[in-house]
DNA sequence: GTGTATATCTCGGGG
DNA sequence: CCCCGAGGTATACAC
């Protein structure tokens, strides 16, 4: 990664034209070859950006960075304050625990959350094609399997099917009932769910993490 | 504007939850309080950052920035390799050529550029459910809602039918033709056009921009 | 403020 | 390669 402030110009070429005047901005280069211009300010995105890949021309204060797209970018060094290359090396990247895992923690800690009383039996019950959310026994004891999705869409139905037909092979749970529970729960998979029998429950996050607060604050 | 390579964890929990391991990374803290996470790859869109206003709170090795909203960023700096800040001053800004705004004004200027004559009703012509682009008569007074795009596709015809579904509701206006203009429209929202009743057509930007000058230059 | 539309959107997945 | 959908989308602008 190099790193220039500099006192520059710079214009772009492609998508649409766009021109900076002279002033003092962060230059970055990857190395992927990305090139970034910043100013000191307006969050994250960049005045003006190359993506990868690119090829870098530097020469006489100007440098031409060009994509096989047929854009160009255009900056032209008036006066480098400061130069910098640092090697960074390879990252691991980014771990997202979403929302789908809060609400699988918020469900697992009062599944009766979803409509009707449930005991959880445990959480990521395990099958030999993957864990089930949560794997419950209702008011008659008998088990429920539950699906909790953030988006509730076609092939998260086709997940806790696949769960419900393994599930149903073991005579101590059989029969397994299936739920798919979800922020918002899209028509079709709506259709597909209600035709394999499983039952489909809508929930709002924000109100969810307002019950367990409130539960909370009674002790 | 302070730029810090270091060895660093970061975790930020707000709209939702995510971890980055260990490793050498770009800190980045601009004047308004900006704060990116940057690895040496991967476009302009940095791992973490937090928008301004923020407080950023550096205290033992560990960066806590919190906005007003409730979100959290920490950095836990293992390593500092470098550290740097820099008085950029204020910047001029983007001038940007070639948005849709752009071809919109061109377009108001002289809607006949679109192929047939028609007269400027009223550009961001308002409905109850967002404003057309362009209200215009045509030879025969009848009304043509015109939906200008930089790149025509399939949700930009559904805007525009959405639109014309309202307006025909009017009976001052009713019947009003559709017309899409785009430098380039897809395939598949020219059949949806069509099928629609509504009118494709593709313009140069360059070239209007072109006629528009050279008119100018008549006078 | 809410709502709507734009963006050099970016980013990832599937065909 | 394009198409499609989601995003911590961000951002601007009208009502």
């Amino acid at each position: 990664m190099r790193l220039v402030i500099a006192k520059c110009s710079v214009d772009y070429a492609g998508r649409l034209s766009a021109h900076l005047p002279l002033a003092t901005r962060l230059l970055v280069v990857k190395a992927d070859g990305s090139v970034m211009v910043h100013a000191d300010g307006g969050a994250y995105k960049p005045l003006n950006w190359m993506n990868p890949p690119n090829r870098i021309i530097e020469s006489d204060n100007v440098w031409t960075v060009t994509s096989p797209k047929g854009e160009v970018l255009t900056i032209t060094l008036h006066e480098v304050i400061s130069d910098h290359r640092h090697d960074l090396g390879p990252d691991p990247g980014l771990i997202k625990d979403g929302v789908e895992a809060h609400l699988q923690e918020l469900l697992a800690a009062d599944p009766s959350t979803v409509g009707e009383p449930l005991l959880l039996v445990r959480r990521e019950y395990p099958t030999d094609i993957g864990p089930v959310d949560l794997l419950c026994r209702d008011a008659d004891g008998r088990a429920v399997a539950v699906e909790v999705k953030r988006r509730g869409e076609i092939d998260g139905v086709e997940q806790l099917a696949r769960y419900l037909e393994r599930l149903n092979r073991d005579p101590a749970l059989r029969p397994v009932r299936g739920m798919f529970v979800a922020q918002q729960i899209k028509a079709q998979a709506k259709v597909l769910a209600t035709d394999r029998g499983i039952v489909c429950v809508e929930v709002d996050y924000d109100e969810l993490r307002g019950v367990e607060r409130s539960q909370l604050s009674l002790f």
